[in-house]
DNA sequence: GGGTGATGCTGAG
DNA sequence: TCAGCCTCACCCC
């Protein structure tokens, strides 16, 4: 379940596991075993996320680049605390985990493994798991708009790009050129909590609708990647006082979420295609 | 247990 | 613009 968020807490789980260790590395489902044979022993220097992209950098300068797409996942299995365990990378802390007899094996789809002592990390159903150059890394970045998560992000480049652009605000969103890591979810919920329509041109937003945005992106992306899940609705917002665990539809204020009442004004939510994705938006909230 | 949709992107036409 | 990729969770029966 890829947005930006979920790709730089899986970078901060397998950096955490696996940097400075040798890993080793196998393809279970043989798609990926030349890249899988070469890397296989070596030790891993760092891991990079950026926007949607995973960037593992090994020993003697192999890039190992991994895009999750809209089905891939990975899953950690491990050693914790003496107890072999489940280590499921989004919903929990990585090491609250349940007792487990023993790693299961791994299923046919599997991609890509990365083993140590420790964990067993699995890649499953990705759009990219291949090696890279430093040219072919650079190819990638180089059509990348800013990263929020990133301390370094420029939002003035992503102000900039939206000002040359007269497609609507919730095309621009989705387009990992003018900002990079911004999924279907996230341009949902943005754009309604910033009252701003999908459909507005994005040459068209003013210099506060800009502000309010690019902070709302990087702090709903930042709590994303706290929590290890979207949870955009404000208390104050969710109908009832709800304990425990939230079910996917109370998350959020208008994705998934076509004809039920918008949570601030009780106007039915609208769904529509916009840049081959479904948007959804409350015509009240988010006015043209 | 089967059917379906999903938080993405590419490349052909 | 649209089919295709590829896996799995979730819904419904």
């Amino acid at each position: 379940m890829p947005e930006g968020h979920t790709i730089h807490r899986y970078a901060r789980e397998h950096r955490r596991w696996l940097r400075g260790r040798a890993v080793e590395v196998s393809s279970p489902q043989g798609r990926f075993a030349a890249g899988a044979g070469l890397l296989d022993g070596r030790t891993l220097l760092a891991v990079d996320p950026y926007g949607k992209h995973l960037f593992y950098r090994w020993e003697g300068g192999a890039i190992l680049h991994v895009h999750l797409g809209l089905y891939g996942g990975f899953r950690i299995f491990g050693t914790v605390r003496g107890e072999q365990g489940p280590i499921r990378g989004e919903q929990e802390p990585i090491d609250a985990q349940q007792p487990y007899a023993e790693v299961p094996p791994p299923t046919p789809g599997t991609r890509l493994q990365l083993g140590t002592s420790e964990v067993t990390i699995r890649l499953a159903g990705p759009t990219a798991c291949e090696l890279l150059d430093p040219d072919g890394e650079a190819r990638i970045r180089a059509r990348l708009g800013p990263d929020p998560l990133r301390r370094d992000a420029d939002g003035e480049a992503v102000a900039a790009a939206l000002r040359r652009r007269t497609t609507p605000i919730g095309a621009a969103l989705l387009d990992q050129n003018v900002v990079a890591g911004i999924g279907n979810v996230f341009r949902a919920e943005a754009l309604f909590v910033c009252g701003i329509a999908p459909l507005r041109p994005a040459n068209l937003l003013d210099r506060d609708d800009f502000d309010r945005l690019w902070t709302t992106i990087r702090s709903m992306l930042a709590e994303g990647l706290r929590r290890g899940k979207i949870v955009t609705v404000e208390p104050a917002d969710v109908g009832r006082r709800s304990r425990g665990r939230l079910r996917a539809d109370q998350r959020h204020y208008v994705y998934r979420r076509a004809g039920l009442p918008c949570r601030r004004c009780a106007t039915a939510v609208r769904a529509f295609e916009l840049a081959a994705r479904t948007a959804y938006a409350c015509p009240t909230c988010q006015p043209q």
